[in-house]
DNA sequence: GATGAATGAGTCTTCATTCAT
DNA sequence: CATGAATGAAGACTCATTCAT
């Protein structure tokens, strides 16, 4: 068997391991099991556990970015583009949700993977970002908008839409029929934060009463 | 020394091992070194790993749910309540974030300990949704979301305050003066999602564009 | 039973693995199995392979070289003294074999071990070389013998008192009985010796024939 | 390219890789990719890691040999026999340092090989036990020595000769322009032994003093 | 003849856990 | 109460060795 394929096994074992267990108590051994080949194979080819759980977490980034990139191709009005970001997204974490939690898992695993993740979140922030600004031109209120609450804003969404990506996942463990689609989860982010984000563009702020 | 305030050492030496290196790598000898006691006490006091991890677990969600309560207690707009308890939530973050970390790090530990976070979520997400229907009901319009709507909408807004407030931990750690303050923080989620919650309570909708 | 008796019984169990099979194929398993322990202990209280071994180096570097200073401490004319220093080495040689082979498994095994191994040689040598130097004296020669010539020579003798204690040893293992003493095997050397030695102390020297 | 030359660079590879780290930790794989071919080839010529050894071994010992023999061969007084040999036995321990290592090496690694490198021993020793059998003719003192005596000098000679080797190979390595020549070296040790050897032809012997 | 693919067995090392004192 | 002493079980990693091609 090529040397390809067997790969793409152990990624896959891998990946499904560290979701479940985590990067610590997933072992080597159970790893190799499931991708049906000897340890010294993995070692071969992936050189060691750190190594695998890096490929795990490019391979999963890779992916992530991949299908929202491709959701946000089309070009349109921001919100629209949005929303199709936040399906992809959504469909994708429904499809993938191993991959999900071995990037959420790599965000508590020190340096290296802290990194590569973190610069993912970059890119995509980058993206929403870009889709606010274009918002702000679409409104005709351009720069209303610092730049440390851009990004508070980024985090509270990519937070966001985490959080229901599990809730959706969570449901559709619990009952596969009952799983809210993608459209439906992106619907309700849209609508949970759309005219905030849209108000924002435009300046308009929510402050809290006197004396706060 | 009592008994108690030895076990509190044990916690509290617990919590910051299990929140920096996770459940697994955590070791029960550096615990009980950080802790200034034997090993065979903490086993004395605490029975095992697992339940000493679960007491880390418990009484950090009683205390993060007790500022959450203690920040809602006072009555008053739904909006002014909501930045009043996320306000609470953000400042108990800063101050403990080993505590938070040790309930996010748990939310991936199997059975036993998802329940307990779960169980937590639950409770707070009761308190946002009892919220969200104060809301409804001071601007005329009550019934107009559906339950299961409301449960999505807690879960994203319980995940976007996570996110931001790892994200304004994160700063705190690389720049102590330039954190945002918890009631910063506060602002910017309710600046992110109030305008969109209040429409919906309304019953306005964000919609995709037709074709969608 | 106390931590200084187990330790002793590792290091004897260890030193008699490294002798027998080296450094690489003695395997911690077998040293904490004839030293009656679990490998944790053994872990516990040597901390590392690397560490145990360089223990049971340094054990048998301070036990020889006692034994030897303890032969030469007793003044006297030089052939003497240094018939005393080999008789004490031969019979230390016979007591500890394991020991003697452990040093010199040491010379094989890398920086810190041969380093340790060197500055016992240095040690010797410099003993050794006292007692040319006073020998040189008692035959009214100073300085007749170049400081090469001296390291050379000292090499050469510490070669032949482990080539023949090794050769003892064999013989011992063959046949009990018909094994030379220490003062045998010190008679031997010297005889090959000692006459030498004498005449380079005078500056008489063998030298090639005419044409080589 | 033809098995002999194939299997010359394998022991080449081979010699080098066991001088360096010994027989246990000297890889396979290691030796392979030295010698630029495919381990299952190293199997298919040479059947195992045992053989392999065996198989260097056994052509150090032949080129050792044939050096010394070489240095003998030519007839004359019985100490410039020796110093021919010596100067030849130097000369190739220089000439080939790995070769001496790996012979080094074998002495400790079980059975099949010490009796290997101890057959060489007894060859080189009855060559050098002729010569002291020449040489106490040449004196008209046949007859002078006993078995045993003889055993354990040329025990002696070849120990001395051995850490000579290594010390002038060690000065090499560390500045090649003051490593002395084997000559040098050869002279050195004749002046160590030589008047010894003398006296002990003719029945001059080293005596303790008395009480010893 | 030569090799890419594959592994069983074994190594060092660590950890949660328990007694006897 | 408190602890020094001790271990069973398991994990990461490596190596000599063999096929199928």
């Amino acid at each position: 068997m090529p040397r390809e394929v067997r790969e793409r096994q152990m990624l896959d074992a891998a990946v499904a391991a560290f979701a479940r267990h985590g990067y610590q108590a997933a072992s080597m051994d159970d790893i190799a099991e499931a991708a049906g080949v000897s340890k010294p194979l993995v070692y071969l080819y992936l050189k060691s556990k750190e190594d695998l759980f890096m490929a795990c977490v490019r391979r999963e980034i890779r992916a992530l970015v991949a299908a929202v990139r491709q959701g946000t191709r089309e070009r349109g009005a921001a919100d629209q583009q949005l929303w199709n970001g936040l399906t992809a997204f959504f469909a994708h974490t429904a499809a993938r949700p191993h991959g999900i939690a071995v990037l959420h898992r790599a965000r508590t695993q020190g340096e290296p993977f802290v990194q590569e993740v973190t610069a993912m979140r970059v890119e995509i922030t980058a993206l929403v970002t870009g889709l606010l600004a274009q918002a702000a031109r679409d409104t005709g209120c351009d720069g209303a908008l610092a730049e440390r609450e851009v990004s508070g804003l980024a985090h509270a969404l990519v937070g966001a839409a985490e959080s229901l990506a599990e809730w959706a996942n969570a449901r559709a463990a619990a009952d596969g029929d009952a799983a809210p689609s993608a459209k439906e989860t992106a619907a309700t982010l849209m609508n949970f934060c759309w005219a905030g984000l849209e108000n924002l563009t435009k300046g308009a702020r929510w402050v809290p009463g006197p004396g706060r």
